[in-house]
This record gives structure tokens, sequence and C-alpha cells, in this order.
RNA sequence: GACCCCGUCGUCUAGCCUGGCCAAGGACGCGACCCUUUCAAGGUCGAGAUCGCGGGUUCGAAUCCCGCCGGGGUCACCA
């Protein structure tokens, strides 16, 4: 029996979860799930001053609100990396102890020197080894170098990219305790992802190049190392990568903006990875079939566009209660009472599924539900406030007066019936009613929309819109 | 600058490993039409990539090889 697989994604919680630190958890979470291994969530929290409990807090809500849940990780003691500081103090211990490891003594400053020469020369800088047999003492302030052959190459074996080689003429004695004791995160990542036996590191392109610097501390520690799948980054429209400047990019951000879940992790599972020409997935969906060798190796550009359509797929598809309950916070922003009553919610809901690509939109979308038009809009009205609108609007109240029940059908008869003695289209007598119980031109349809209202509602509706009408005509009589 | 990675419709991508089924398929977006009480949704059709460019190998290349160009990433006692 093989091992199981465990993958571990490792945030630092100095700012919201951005979407591509979600699209790495996703992709670990997938991999994970889709071979019965382990997903470790691990905090990287060494960097202490912008590491805040709060960003913590958020991260892991975003990560919750997504469906990726954790295996192994918070509130469970001992996968932050503040509370492993021991473990990494050990480890370079014995890396001293074996000769693997040297104390430095070089200052930042002196380094700094060297560095801008060596790029003035146009060389890649790396660490002169000044310090490498100087046995500096420990009694003086010294930070700790790896110890790194000059000659020689190593050898990134990934999974997505194959056989990379880094001569070892570009990789320094890098650092791995800093002189006021601290380890440094190319450290930590490869003792945790060691001590952790994470099998599969499948992290973002932009670590590629840091992954020589850890192989050689796996081999000084004489662990093996563990497979790399380097995935492409996320670009922004101009083709850069993903930042805050490109607007909205937090996982926060997407679900404020009414985004559901669902879609956003569609979108994000699909950005990168493909499975043939299917394009919507759900979580179990994507568990099942997601693998590595259908990534892609190109970055890709963040679509929102696309995610909205995703969006609205999902909508379109979610069952109208489970929406209910999640427009509820989309409704008290937007400043409607969230009703108590959740069937009749839902069947708000049902009228706008169809037509909204975000909560946001459905939200607002719904606003006539809850209260009666304060304005007209322009357009409709220039339209189809005739000089004959009152009258029609008097001939279709006094019909509905006269109607018993609110049956869509029912309604389209009387409608239609209506029209055909006035010799009109049922649209001129539809679009009268759209207007009196929405205000606009555009809504769902107005038959159900007077089921849900109900036949008093519509009335008081109808009657205001025909006084209004009159108004606007100037005095009729 | 050095090193590393990447390069198929505007965008996400299938195909590339195991050359011919690809005069390149799907999706978003866009246009038209159909449906229709409006808007959507849905349906049908369409425009859109000579597969970054140039050489090769081959009967045959998006698929293999070489060069070039373009984009991105990494070069910290940050993570």
């Amino acid at each position: 029996m093989p091992e199981p697989v465990r993958v571990r994604f490792a945030p630092s919680p100095t700012g919201h979860l951005h979407v591509g630190g979600a699209r790495t958890a996703l992709f670990n979470w997938a991999f994970a799930r889709g071979r019965r291994g382990v997903f470790v969530l691990r905090i990287e929290d060494t960097d202490l001053e912008r590491s805040t409990e709060e960003y913590l807090g958020s991260v892991l809500d975003a990560l919750t609100w997504l469906g990726i849940d954790w295996d192994e990780g918070p509130p469970t003691p001992g996968y932050r990396q503040t509370e492993r500081l021991e473990i990494y103090r050990a480890h370079a211990e014995r890396l001293l102890a074996e000769g693997r490891a040297y104390r430095c003594r070089c200052t930042p400053a002196a380094l700094d020197a060297l560095r801008k020469a060596a790029q003035a020369r146009g060389e890649t800088f790396r660490y002169p080894g000044t310090c490498r047999d100087a046995g500096v003492p420990a009694s003086e302030p010294h930070a700790l170098r790896l110890r790194i052959a000059d000659e020689g190459q190593t050898v990134v074996d990934d999974v997505l990219h194959g056989r990379v080689v880094f001569e070892h003429s570009q990789l320094d004695d890098w650092i791995l305790v800093r002189t006021d004791g601290t380890p440094t995160y190319n450290f930590c990542v490869v003792v945790d992802d060691v001590t952790m036996k994470i099998t599969h590191v499948i992290r973002g392109d932009d670590h590629l190049s840091n992954t020589p610097k850890q192989v050689q501390c796996y081999r000084a520690l004489g662990y093996p190392t563990p497979a790399f799948a380097h995935i492409p980054l996320i670009l922004g429209p101009d083709k850069n990568r993903l930042s805050k400047r490109h607007g909205a990019t937090s996982v926060q951000a997407f679900r404020e903006a009414g985004i559901v879940r669902e879609a956003l992790f569609n979108y994000l599972a699909r950005l990168g990875w493909s499975h043939g020409d299917q394009e919507v997935f759900s979580r179990e969906e994507i568990a099942e079939h997601f693998d590595l060798a259908h990534v892609g190796l190109a970055a890709a550009v963040f679509d929102r566009t696309k995610l909205e359509w995703l969006s609205q797929h999902w909508i379109k598809t979610l069952p109208a209660a489970d929406l209910a309950e999640r427009l509820g916070p989309f409704l008290e922003r937007a400043g409607l009472p969230a009703p108590s009553d959740r069937a009749w919610l839902a069947r708000v809901v049902t009228t706008l599924q169809e037509r909204a690509k975000t909560l946001v939109e459905m939200a607002e979308a719904a606003t006539f539900y809850f209260r009666a038009p304060q304005v007209y809009e322009p357009a409709p009205v220039a339209k189809f406030w005739t000089a004959e609108a009152p009258s029609r609007y008097a001939r279709l109240i006094k019909r509905l007066e006269g109607h018993g029940g609110t049956d869509p059908a029912a309604l389209e008869a009387l409608y239609r019936g209506l029209a055909a003695e006035l010799g009109l289209k049922l649209v001129d007598l539809a679009q009268l009613t759209r207007i009196a119980l929405t205000g606009r031109a555009a809504s769902p349809p107005i038959f159900e929309i007077i089921g849900i209202l109900g036949k008093e509602e519509t009335l008081r509706r109808l009657r205001a819109a025909q006084a209004a009408a009159e108004t606007a005509l100037g005095s009729p009589r």
C-alpha cells in the first residue's frame, strides 16, 4: 500500500487571502482529496511585524467559505511557525554541529556593497564565503549560513516543468538563521515540510528559483526532497502579476461583491487547469478529476467577466431556499429588511435567479418586492405613459378588482382578454403594469410578481401609477 | 543585468509527451436570428488564432530540433 500523499498550503497572515493564494490552496486541496491524501494548513507567521490575528481569522474564514477544508492545521497547536521555533533551532544546531552550516559575521552593510558591485558587473550576487572557514566563535554576533559546494549543479525535478538545472555558480551560502536568532523563510519551509512529512509541494511559480537552495538544505539535513510542482501565476489584464492595483483580488472582496462561492471555486480551478472541454465543475467533480498532468504552464489572465458568467450559472443552478439564506446580508446592506418569511423570500429568489450575476445584483433587483417604486424610470414612462395610460390603468384596476386569485395563467388570460378588447398588444398592458409594480422597464414576469406581491399591493401600486401618470400628463379630468 | 520559467482566437483553454483523425475543437465576451409581456435565461448561426517569429528534420509539424524575439519570475539577515 503506497504512502498517502501529504500536501500543504502555507499562507502568511499579512493580509486577506488573495485569489492567487486561494487557487494554490485549491490545487493542493484537490490533489489531496482526489487521492485520499492529507491536506495540511500551516501558518507562516514569523513576520511578526505584518502578521495579525485578524488576518489569520480572515484567511481561515475565506478558505472555509470556499469549501477548502483542511485535515491538519489550526486550531490544533503546532501548525504556526511561531509555535515551532524550537524545531528550527534544533535543526540549525544539528547543521552547525555537522559542519553543514557555519557562523557568519559579515554585516549587512558590507554585503550590500558587494551586491551592488556584483550587479554593476552584470553578475548574480553570490556570498563570497568570507566566513566559511573563519571559525567564527559563538560568542560573537553571527548569522548561520548553509554551506553549498562551489562546483556542480542542483537539479530540481519538477512535476510540471521537468528537469530544471541550476549551476552552483548561481547559488550561494544563504542564511538559515539571522543574527537575531530568528530562522529565515527558506529554512522554515524546508524544516516544516520535512517534519510535516509533505510529499508534494505544490506552489506558485515564483518559488521555482528558490527551490535549488531548498533542495540543498534537504540534502544537508539528510532528508529526501518532496516532489515539486510549480504552478503558474495569475496575471491582471495588463499581463502583470495580479495585485491590488488591479482592483478586487481578495477572496473576501469577491464574496462581498456577491460572487457565489461555487463560482469562485469553479473559476479558480479552471484557471490553469482543464479537464477536456468541461467548464462547469462542482467542488466534488474537481476533487475527483484534478490532476497535475493537466495543469498548464503559462500564466493566466484573471477574467472577471467569465467569473461572473459562472456566478450567474451557479445562481441559476442553486436551490432557491439556499440562495434566499445567502441573500439576507445583501438585502440588509441594500437597506432592505431581510424578511422572516423564508418561503416567501425563496419565491422572490426564484423569479430573480435567471437574471442576476451576483447576490448584490439580486438584492438590488429585489428592491421592488419590498417597497413600492419611489420613482418611475423615464424611458419606459416616456414610451408608455401616453394620453390613454390613465384610462388603461383604470380598466386594468377594475378588471383586477373583480378577479379572484393570483394564478399566473389566469392573470395572463385576463390581460390578453383586456388587451384584445382595447385593441392593444399584451406588451402594452404588461409594460404599464411593470412600470406600476417595479418602476422599471425590465423585471421578472409580471404575472409572477403579482402573485408574490398579492392582489392588494398590486392594486395599490396600479392606483399610484395611474395617479402619477395623470399628474405627469397635466391635469386630466 | 545574471539566472530560471513561459509563449494556440481579445480572455480561459483542448490538442503537444505517443507527428497525419487539426485547412486547429470547446468556453467567456462580441454580432445576428429564433423564442418572448420586459429583461434575462435558453436555442441556432456567425466573426475571431496559419498555433510568437525564423530556420531545420520529415512524404507530412501546433506537435520533434536549433536560433531569435516577446512576456513573466528570482536574485534580501522579506515572506
